[in-house]
DNA sequence: AAAAAAAGCCGACCGTGGTCGACTTTGTGT
DNA sequence: ACACAAAGTCGACCACGGTCGGCTTTTTTT
Protein backbone atom coordinates (compact mmCIF):
# COMPACT_ATOMS: atom_id res chain seq x y z
CA UNK A 1 0.00 0.00 0.00
CA UNK A 2 2.98 2.46 0.11
CA UNK A 3 1.76 4.90 -3.13
CA UNK A 4 -1.00 6.50 -1.30
CA UNK A 5 0.94 9.41 0.28
CA UNK A 6 2.93 9.82 -3.04
CA UNK A 7 -0.35 10.09 -4.90
CA UNK A 8 -1.52 12.47 -2.29
CA UNK A 9 1.23 14.57 -2.64
CA UNK A 10 1.20 15.00 -6.34
CA UNK A 11 -2.13 16.44 -5.90
CA UNK A 12 -1.50 18.74 -3.15
CA UNK A 13 1.08 19.86 -5.20
CA UNK A 14 -1.41 20.58 -8.03
CA UNK A 15 -4.01 22.34 -6.07
CA UNK A 16 -1.61 24.39 -4.85
CA UNK A 17 0.28 25.59 -8.51
CA UNK A 18 -3.39 25.38 -9.58
CA UNK A 19 -4.56 27.68 -6.96
CA UNK A 20 -1.02 29.99 -8.41
CA UNK A 21 -2.34 30.44 -11.81
CA UNK A 22 -6.00 31.03 -10.75
CA UNK A 23 -4.75 33.99 -8.40
CA UNK A 24 -1.70 35.20 -10.13
CA UNK A 25 -3.30 35.45 -13.35
CA UNK A 26 -6.73 36.65 -11.94
CA UNK A 27 -5.43 39.52 -9.15
CA UNK A 28 -1.45 39.83 -9.64
CA UNK A 29 1.47 37.78 -8.04
CA UNK A 30 1.95 40.70 -5.26
CA UNK A 31 -1.68 41.02 -4.30
CA UNK A 32 -1.95 37.68 -3.80
CA UNK A 33 -1.26 36.52 -0.11
CA UNK A 34 -0.05 33.18 1.02
CA UNK A 35 -3.18 32.51 2.99
CA UNK A 36 -5.73 33.44 0.10
CA UNK A 37 -3.00 30.87 -2.29
CA UNK A 38 -4.01 28.72 0.78
CA UNK A 39 -7.50 28.59 1.35
CA UNK A 40 -7.86 28.51 -2.35
CA UNK A 41 -5.87 25.33 -2.27
CA UNK A 42 -7.77 24.15 0.33
CA UNK A 43 -4.54 23.42 2.47
CA UNK A 44 -3.28 24.94 5.31
CA UNK A 45 -0.69 27.75 4.98
CA UNK A 46 2.10 25.77 6.47
CA UNK A 47 1.63 23.17 4.19
CA UNK A 48 2.78 25.35 1.02
CA UNK A 49 5.48 26.01 3.03
CA UNK A 50 6.36 22.44 2.90
CA UNK A 51 6.29 22.86 -1.14
CA UNK A 52 7.77 25.48 -1.68
CA UNK A 53 10.50 27.63 0.27
CA UNK A 54 9.14 30.55 -0.85
CA UNK A 55 6.42 32.58 -2.29
CA UNK A 56 8.81 33.80 -5.18
CA UNK A 57 9.38 29.88 -5.71
CA UNK A 58 5.65 29.31 -6.25
CA UNK A 59 6.19 32.22 -8.66
CA UNK A 60 8.76 30.77 -10.44
CA UNK A 61 7.12 26.94 -10.94
CA UNK A 62 4.41 29.27 -12.31
CA UNK A 63 6.39 30.96 -14.58
CA UNK A 64 7.68 27.78 -16.50
CA UNK A 65 4.62 27.23 -17.85
CA UNK A 66 3.60 30.29 -19.08
CA UNK A 67 7.32 30.61 -20.58
CA UNK A 68 6.89 27.41 -22.57
CA UNK A 69 3.69 29.19 -24.05
CA UNK A 70 5.92 32.11 -25.30
CA UNK A 71 8.41 29.67 -27.04
CA UNK A 72 5.65 28.32 -28.59
CA UNK A 73 3.98 31.02 -30.03
CA UNK A 74 6.86 32.37 -30.98
CA UNK A 75 8.21 29.33 -33.05
CA UNK A 76 4.83 29.48 -35.00
CA UNK A 77 4.95 33.09 -36.12
CA UNK A 78 8.66 33.34 -37.52
CA UNK A 79 9.06 31.19 -40.64
CA UNK A 80 11.90 28.81 -40.90
CA UNK A 81 13.80 31.12 -43.86
CA UNK A 82 14.18 33.73 -41.68
CA UNK A 83 17.56 35.41 -41.14
CA UNK A 84 18.69 35.08 -37.73
CA UNK A 85 18.04 38.92 -36.98
CA UNK A 86 14.23 37.97 -38.14
CA UNK A 87 14.40 35.12 -35.75
CA UNK A 88 16.42 37.04 -32.59
CA UNK A 89 13.67 39.89 -33.00
CA UNK A 90 10.77 37.54 -33.04
CA UNK A 91 11.86 35.88 -30.00
CA UNK A 92 12.48 38.55 -28.35
CA UNK A 93 9.46 40.84 -28.66
CA UNK A 94 7.41 37.94 -27.88
CA UNK A 95 8.50 37.72 -24.81
CA UNK A 96 8.95 41.34 -24.28
CA UNK A 97 5.37 41.59 -25.44
CA UNK A 98 4.23 39.43 -22.64
CA UNK A 99 6.15 41.50 -20.31
CA UNK A 100 4.36 44.55 -21.35
CA UNK A 101 1.18 43.01 -20.29
CA UNK A 102 1.60 42.19 -17.32
CA UNK A 103 4.76 44.70 -16.32
CA UNK A 104 4.96 44.06 -12.79
CA UNK A 105 4.61 40.24 -13.06
CA UNK A 106 7.46 40.34 -16.08
CA UNK A 107 9.82 42.69 -13.41
CA UNK A 108 9.65 40.00 -10.81
CA UNK A 109 10.16 37.35 -12.98
CA UNK A 110 12.99 39.66 -14.51
CA UNK A 111 14.52 40.01 -11.28
CA UNK A 112 14.37 36.36 -9.89
CA UNK A 113 16.06 34.73 -13.67
CA UNK A 114 19.02 37.38 -13.67
CA UNK A 115 19.85 38.03 -10.32
CA UNK A 116 18.30 35.17 -8.35
CA UNK A 117 19.01 34.83 -4.93
CA UNK A 118 20.63 30.96 -3.65
CA UNK A 119 17.18 29.75 -2.43
CA UNK A 120 15.97 29.69 -6.09
CA UNK A 121 18.98 29.75 -8.15
CA UNK A 122 18.36 25.98 -8.74
CA UNK A 123 14.88 27.34 -10.74
CA UNK A 124 16.37 30.09 -12.02
CA UNK A 125 18.74 28.01 -13.92
CA UNK A 126 15.84 25.70 -15.25
CA UNK A 127 14.19 28.58 -16.52
CA UNK A 128 17.50 30.15 -17.96
CA UNK A 129 18.59 26.62 -19.76
CA UNK A 130 15.71 26.10 -21.64
CA UNK A 131 16.23 29.81 -22.72
CA UNK A 132 19.38 29.19 -23.87
CA UNK A 133 18.66 25.76 -25.35
CA UNK A 134 16.34 27.82 -27.80
CA UNK A 135 18.54 30.51 -28.31
CA UNK A 136 21.28 27.68 -29.22
CA UNK A 137 19.35 25.87 -31.57
CA UNK A 138 18.90 29.09 -33.54
CA UNK A 139 21.82 30.35 -33.54
CA UNK A 140 23.94 26.95 -34.39
CA UNK A 141 21.53 26.90 -37.59
CA UNK A 142 22.84 30.19 -38.51
CA UNK A 143 26.34 29.29 -38.21
CA UNK A 144 25.61 26.74 -40.95
CA UNK A 145 23.87 28.84 -43.23
CA UNK A 146 27.27 31.10 -43.14
CA UNK A 147 24.86 33.96 -41.07
CA UNK A 148 27.92 33.71 -37.97
CA UNK A 149 31.36 33.39 -37.70
CA UNK A 150 31.95 29.60 -37.02
CA UNK A 151 35.01 30.32 -33.96
CA UNK A 152 32.95 31.75 -31.43
CA UNK A 153 31.53 29.70 -28.43
CA UNK A 154 28.29 29.30 -29.13
CA UNK A 155 27.09 30.20 -25.16
CA UNK A 156 28.87 33.36 -25.61
CA UNK A 157 26.97 34.32 -28.69
CA UNK A 158 23.94 33.57 -26.77
CA UNK A 159 24.54 35.06 -24.04
CA UNK A 160 25.75 38.40 -25.96
CA UNK A 161 22.26 38.53 -27.78
CA UNK A 162 20.43 38.09 -24.59
CA UNK A 163 22.18 40.86 -22.94
CA UNK A 164 21.29 43.05 -25.81
CA UNK A 165 17.45 41.88 -24.86
CA UNK A 166 17.98 42.17 -21.41
CA UNK A 167 19.80 45.92 -21.16
CA UNK A 168 16.90 46.80 -23.89
CA UNK A 169 13.93 45.38 -21.59
CA UNK A 170 15.54 47.74 -18.60
CA UNK A 171 15.47 50.92 -20.51
CA UNK A 172 11.83 50.56 -20.92
CA UNK A 173 11.55 49.22 -17.37
CA UNK A 174 13.24 52.73 -16.71
CA UNK A 175 11.45 55.02 -19.20
CA UNK A 176 13.93 55.57 -21.65
CA UNK A 177 11.89 53.94 -24.14
CA UNK A 178 8.71 53.95 -24.56
CA UNK A 179 6.54 52.25 -26.89
CA UNK A 180 6.81 49.12 -28.55
CA UNK A 181 8.38 50.84 -31.79
CA UNK A 182 10.95 52.20 -29.56
CA UNK A 183 12.06 48.78 -28.32
CA UNK A 184 12.08 47.19 -31.40
CA UNK A 185 13.81 50.43 -33.17
CA UNK A 186 16.54 49.74 -30.16
CA UNK A 187 17.03 46.11 -30.02
CA UNK A 188 17.66 45.69 -33.57
CA UNK A 189 20.18 48.59 -33.56
CA UNK A 190 21.90 46.80 -31.06
CA UNK A 191 21.86 43.55 -32.81
CA UNK A 192 22.98 45.01 -35.81
CA UNK A 193 26.34 46.45 -33.58
CA UNK A 194 26.64 43.16 -32.24
CA UNK A 195 27.07 41.40 -36.10
CA UNK A 196 28.95 44.00 -37.12
CA UNK A 197 31.33 45.04 -34.40
CA UNK A 198 32.13 48.34 -33.29
CA UNK A 199 35.44 48.79 -34.46
CA UNK A 200 36.23 51.37 -36.80
CA UNK A 201 36.21 49.73 -40.60
CA UNK A 202 39.69 49.74 -41.04
CA UNK A 203 41.01 48.16 -37.90
CA UNK A 204 39.34 44.81 -38.48
CA UNK B 1 13.08 83.63 10.82
CA UNK B 2 12.07 81.07 7.65
CA UNK B 3 14.62 78.43 7.43
CA UNK B 4 14.30 76.87 10.90
CA UNK B 5 12.17 74.62 9.56
CA UNK B 6 14.57 73.77 6.56
CA UNK B 7 17.24 73.41 8.18
CA UNK B 8 16.13 70.94 10.51
CA UNK B 9 14.86 68.83 7.57
CA UNK B 10 17.93 68.45 5.78
CA UNK B 11 19.79 67.47 9.55
CA UNK B 12 16.75 64.95 10.24
CA UNK B 13 17.47 63.54 6.46
CA UNK B 14 21.40 63.09 7.03
CA UNK B 15 20.48 61.63 10.40
CA UNK B 16 19.03 59.05 8.25
CA UNK B 17 20.93 58.53 6.23
CA UNK B 18 23.71 58.51 8.11
CA UNK B 19 22.52 55.90 10.46
CA UNK B 20 21.63 54.06 7.22
CA UNK B 21 25.19 54.02 6.21
CA UNK B 22 25.90 52.69 9.77
CA UNK B 23 23.38 49.89 9.66
CA UNK B 24 23.71 48.93 6.29
CA UNK B 25 27.23 48.34 6.26
CA UNK B 26 27.22 47.11 9.27
CA UNK B 27 24.83 44.32 9.69
CA UNK B 28 23.41 44.55 6.18
CA UNK B 29 20.44 45.61 4.56
CA UNK B 30 17.82 43.26 4.30
CA UNK B 31 19.09 42.65 8.72
CA UNK B 32 18.27 46.29 9.28
CA UNK B 33 15.06 47.17 10.25
CA UNK B 34 12.71 50.24 9.62
CA UNK B 35 12.37 50.12 13.92
CA UNK B 36 16.45 50.01 14.59
CA UNK B 37 17.45 52.66 11.68
CA UNK B 38 14.40 55.10 13.31
CA UNK B 39 15.96 54.63 16.89
CA UNK B 40 19.42 54.96 15.51
CA UNK B 41 18.52 57.80 13.69
CA UNK B 42 16.67 59.27 16.72
CA UNK B 43 13.42 60.00 14.96
CA UNK B 44 10.02 58.10 14.68
CA UNK B 45 9.04 55.21 12.14
CA UNK B 46 6.54 57.60 10.36
CA UNK B 47 9.29 60.17 10.04
CA UNK B 48 11.56 58.14 7.65
CA UNK B 49 8.26 57.47 5.65
CA UNK B 50 7.88 61.11 5.23
CA UNK B 51 11.79 61.41 3.98
CA UNK B 52 11.58 58.26 1.96
CA UNK B 53 8.67 56.33 0.03
CA UNK B 54 10.14 53.17 0.86
CA UNK B 55 12.68 50.92 2.41
CA UNK B 56 14.48 50.69 -1.24
CA UNK B 57 14.81 53.83 -1.93
CA UNK B 58 16.50 54.65 1.46
CA UNK B 59 19.04 52.21 0.01
CA UNK B 60 19.24 53.56 -3.34
CA UNK B 61 19.96 56.81 -1.36
CA UNK B 62 22.99 55.07 0.32
CA UNK B 63 24.70 53.70 -2.65
CA UNK B 64 25.06 56.98 -4.60
CA UNK B 65 27.82 57.55 -2.32
CA UNK B 66 29.15 54.03 -2.74
CA UNK B 67 29.16 54.49 -6.18
CA UNK B 68 30.93 57.46 -6.71
CA UNK B 69 33.56 55.79 -4.26
CA UNK B 70 33.90 53.26 -6.56
CA UNK B 71 34.32 55.63 -9.54
CA UNK B 72 36.92 57.03 -8.10
CA UNK B 73 39.31 54.12 -7.10
CA UNK B 74 38.52 52.96 -10.83
CA UNK B 75 39.52 55.94 -12.21
CA UNK B 76 43.08 56.18 -10.55
CA UNK B 77 43.83 52.70 -11.36
CA UNK B 78 43.57 53.20 -15.10
CA UNK B 79 46.49 55.13 -16.34
CA UNK B 80 45.30 57.54 -18.68
CA UNK B 81 47.13 55.99 -22.07
CA UNK B 82 45.35 52.40 -21.13
CA UNK B 83 43.24 50.61 -24.49
CA UNK B 84 39.11 51.06 -24.29
CA UNK B 85 39.00 47.64 -23.44
CA UNK B 86 42.02 48.10 -20.80
CA UNK B 87 39.66 50.44 -19.47
CA UNK B 88 36.17 49.27 -19.64
CA UNK B 89 38.00 45.77 -17.66
CA UNK B 90 38.76 47.88 -15.11
CA UNK B 91 36.29 49.94 -14.31
CA UNK B 92 33.06 46.70 -14.91
CA UNK B 93 35.58 44.58 -12.68
CA UNK B 94 35.69 47.28 -10.08
CA UNK B 95 32.13 47.44 -9.47
CA UNK B 96 32.40 43.38 -10.11
CA UNK B 97 34.45 43.22 -7.20
CA UNK B 98 32.21 45.30 -4.66
CA UNK B 99 29.13 43.37 -5.39
CA UNK B 100 31.25 40.19 -5.00
CA UNK B 101 31.97 41.27 -1.38
CA UNK B 102 28.37 42.58 -0.79
CA UNK B 103 26.64 39.75 -2.34
CA UNK B 104 23.26 40.37 -1.17
CA UNK B 105 23.80 44.15 -1.46
CA UNK B 106 24.71 43.62 -4.93
CA UNK B 107 21.95 41.47 -6.04
CA UNK B 108 19.86 44.14 -4.87
CA UNK B 109 21.42 47.23 -6.24
CA UNK B 110 21.32 45.69 -9.55
CA UNK B 111 17.76 44.38 -9.01
CA UNK B 112 16.51 48.22 -8.29
CA UNK B 113 18.84 49.70 -10.80
CA UNK B 114 18.25 46.91 -14.26
CA UNK B 115 14.80 46.54 -13.14
CA UNK B 116 13.21 49.34 -10.90
CA UNK B 117 9.67 49.89 -9.92
CA UNK B 118 8.19 52.97 -10.41
CA UNK B 119 8.19 54.42 -7.02
CA UNK B 120 12.29 53.88 -7.21
CA UNK B 121 12.41 54.62 -10.87
CA UNK B 122 13.53 58.36 -10.36
CA UNK B 123 16.45 57.31 -8.18
CA UNK B 124 17.52 54.49 -9.93
CA UNK B 125 17.61 56.77 -13.14
CA UNK B 126 20.19 59.10 -11.42
CA UNK B 127 22.21 56.54 -10.94
CA UNK B 128 22.28 54.85 -13.93
CA UNK B 129 22.97 58.91 -15.75
CA UNK B 130 25.83 58.80 -13.45
CA UNK B 131 27.01 55.38 -14.46
CA UNK B 132 26.18 56.34 -18.39
CA UNK B 133 27.85 59.69 -18.39
CA UNK B 134 31.03 58.08 -16.85
CA UNK B 135 31.08 55.29 -19.56
CA UNK B 136 30.07 57.88 -22.60
CA UNK B 137 33.21 59.85 -21.80
CA UNK B 138 35.16 56.93 -21.80
CA UNK B 139 34.09 56.34 -25.27
CA UNK B 140 33.97 59.30 -26.47
CA UNK B 141 38.01 59.56 -26.21
CA UNK B 142 38.06 55.96 -27.48
CA UNK B 143 36.14 57.28 -30.60
CA UNK B 144 38.83 60.27 -30.88
CA UNK B 145 41.84 57.52 -30.76
CA UNK B 146 40.41 56.20 -33.06
CA UNK B 147 39.45 52.54 -31.02
CA UNK B 148 35.57 52.89 -31.87
CA UNK B 149 33.41 53.46 -34.71
CA UNK B 150 32.18 57.18 -35.21
CA UNK B 151 29.15 56.26 -36.81
CA UNK B 152 27.15 54.68 -33.66
CA UNK B 153 25.14 56.47 -31.33
CA UNK B 154 27.57 56.77 -27.97
CA UNK B 155 24.32 55.82 -25.73
CA UNK B 156 23.93 52.75 -27.57
CA UNK B 157 27.35 51.81 -27.40
CA UNK B 158 27.58 52.06 -24.08
CA UNK B 159 24.53 50.35 -23.16
CA UNK B 160 26.13 47.41 -25.56
CA UNK B 161 28.89 47.18 -22.68
CA UNK B 162 26.96 47.52 -19.97
CA UNK B 163 24.62 44.96 -21.61
CA UNK B 164 27.69 42.56 -21.54
CA UNK B 165 28.60 43.45 -17.87
CA UNK B 166 25.04 42.55 -16.41
CA UNK B 167 24.68 39.58 -18.11
CA UNK B 168 27.92 38.44 -17.02
CA UNK B 169 27.62 39.34 -13.19
CA UNK B 170 24.09 37.40 -13.88
CA UNK B 171 26.33 34.52 -14.71
CA UNK B 172 28.06 34.62 -11.54
CA UNK B 173 24.51 35.23 -9.34
CA UNK B 174 23.25 32.29 -11.26
CA UNK B 175 26.63 29.87 -10.33
CA UNK B 176 28.11 29.96 -13.90
CA UNK B 177 31.05 31.56 -13.19
CA UNK B 178 32.44 31.27 -10.12
CA UNK B 179 35.85 32.62 -9.86
CA UNK B 180 36.51 36.56 -10.29
CA UNK B 181 39.05 35.33 -12.84
CA UNK B 182 35.83 33.12 -14.57
CA UNK B 183 34.34 36.50 -14.72
CA UNK B 184 37.49 38.40 -15.90
CA UNK B 185 37.67 35.83 -19.06
CA UNK B 186 34.02 35.95 -19.93
CA UNK B 187 33.55 39.77 -19.83
CA UNK B 188 36.75 40.17 -21.89
CA UNK B 189 35.57 37.81 -24.47
CA UNK B 190 32.57 39.69 -25.06
CA UNK B 191 33.58 42.89 -25.57
CA UNK B 192 36.30 41.37 -27.97
CA UNK B 193 33.13 40.21 -29.76
CA UNK B 194 30.93 43.04 -29.45
CA UNK B 195 34.22 44.80 -31.23
CA UNK B 196 34.70 42.50 -33.83
CA UNK B 197 31.60 41.73 -34.77
CA UNK B 198 29.84 38.02 -35.05
CA UNK B 199 29.67 38.31 -38.78
CA UNK B 200 31.91 35.92 -40.64
CA UNK B 201 34.64 37.56 -42.15
CA UNK B 202 33.74 37.51 -45.60
CA UNK B 203 30.31 39.58 -44.74
CA UNK B 204 30.89 42.36 -43.36
C1' DA C 1 -3.60 -6.47 15.05
C1' DA C 2 -1.21 -3.43 17.83
C1' DA C 3 2.43 -0.34 18.52
C1' DA C 4 6.03 2.48 17.06
C1' DA C 5 8.08 5.42 13.65
C1' DA C 6 7.93 8.45 9.84
C1' DA C 7 5.90 11.76 6.98
C1' DG C 8 2.73 15.27 6.26
C1' DC C 9 -0.38 18.90 7.73
C1' DC C 10 -1.92 22.77 10.17
C1' DG C 11 -2.81 27.48 12.05
C1' DA C 12 -1.35 30.35 16.11
C1' DC C 13 2.57 33.09 16.34
C1' DC C 14 6.70 36.23 15.11
C1' DG C 15 8.98 40.22 13.21
C1' DT C 16 8.64 42.92 9.13
C1' DG C 17 7.59 46.98 5.97
C1' DG C 18 4.35 50.30 5.54
C1' DT C 19 -0.09 53.36 6.96
C1' DC C 20 -2.75 56.49 9.64
C1' DG C 21 -4.70 59.90 12.46
C1' DA C 22 -3.65 62.25 16.66
C1' DC C 23 -0.25 65.43 18.38
C1' DT C 24 3.64 69.07 18.28
C1' DT C 25 6.33 72.53 16.20
C1' DT C 26 6.99 76.27 12.95
C1' DG C 27 5.34 80.01 10.06
C1' DT C 28 1.89 83.76 9.04
C1' DG C 29 -1.84 87.20 9.09
C1' DT C 30 -3.90 90.56 12.05
C1' DA D 1 1.17 89.20 21.07
C1' DC D 2 -2.19 86.14 19.67
C1' DA D 3 -4.73 82.76 17.00
C1' DC D 4 -4.85 79.95 13.30
C1' DA D 5 -2.96 77.23 9.42
C1' DA D 6 0.56 74.33 7.64
C1' DA D 7 4.24 71.27 7.99
C1' DG D 8 6.40 67.77 10.46
C1' DT D 9 6.59 64.00 13.93
C1' DC D 10 5.30 59.97 16.06
C1' DG D 11 4.19 55.10 17.47
C1' DA D 12 0.03 52.07 17.72
C1' DC D 13 -1.76 49.45 14.22
C1' DC D 14 -2.31 46.48 9.88
C1' DA D 15 -1.54 42.66 6.63
C1' DC D 16 2.05 40.14 5.05
C1' DG D 17 5.63 36.31 4.44
C1' DG D 18 7.58 32.88 6.91
C1' DT D 19 8.38 29.53 11.30
C1' DC D 20 7.36 26.10 14.62
C1' DG D 21 5.66 22.56 17.68
C1' DG D 22 1.81 19.82 18.23
C1' DC D 23 -1.47 16.92 15.79
C1' DT D 24 -3.19 13.47 12.23
C1' DT D 25 -2.42 10.10 8.74
C1' DT D 26 0.30 6.71 6.51
C1' DT D 27 3.89 3.24 6.70
C1' DT D 28 6.81 -0.05 8.97
C1' DT D 29 7.95 -3.15 12.63
C1' DT D 30 6.84 -6.60 16.01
Amino acid sequence: MAGVREAKKRRTRQAILQAAVQLFGDKGYERTSINELARAAGVGKGTIYSYFQTKSEIFLAFCEDELEQVYAEVAQKTGPDATLTEQLMAFFMGQFRYVTRHKDFGRLLLREMIFPKELTVERSKDLDNSYIDYLSAMCNKAQERGELRRDVDLLFVCGHFYALYLITVSAWYMGRLQTEDDVDGALQLLLQQSLEGLLPAGRK
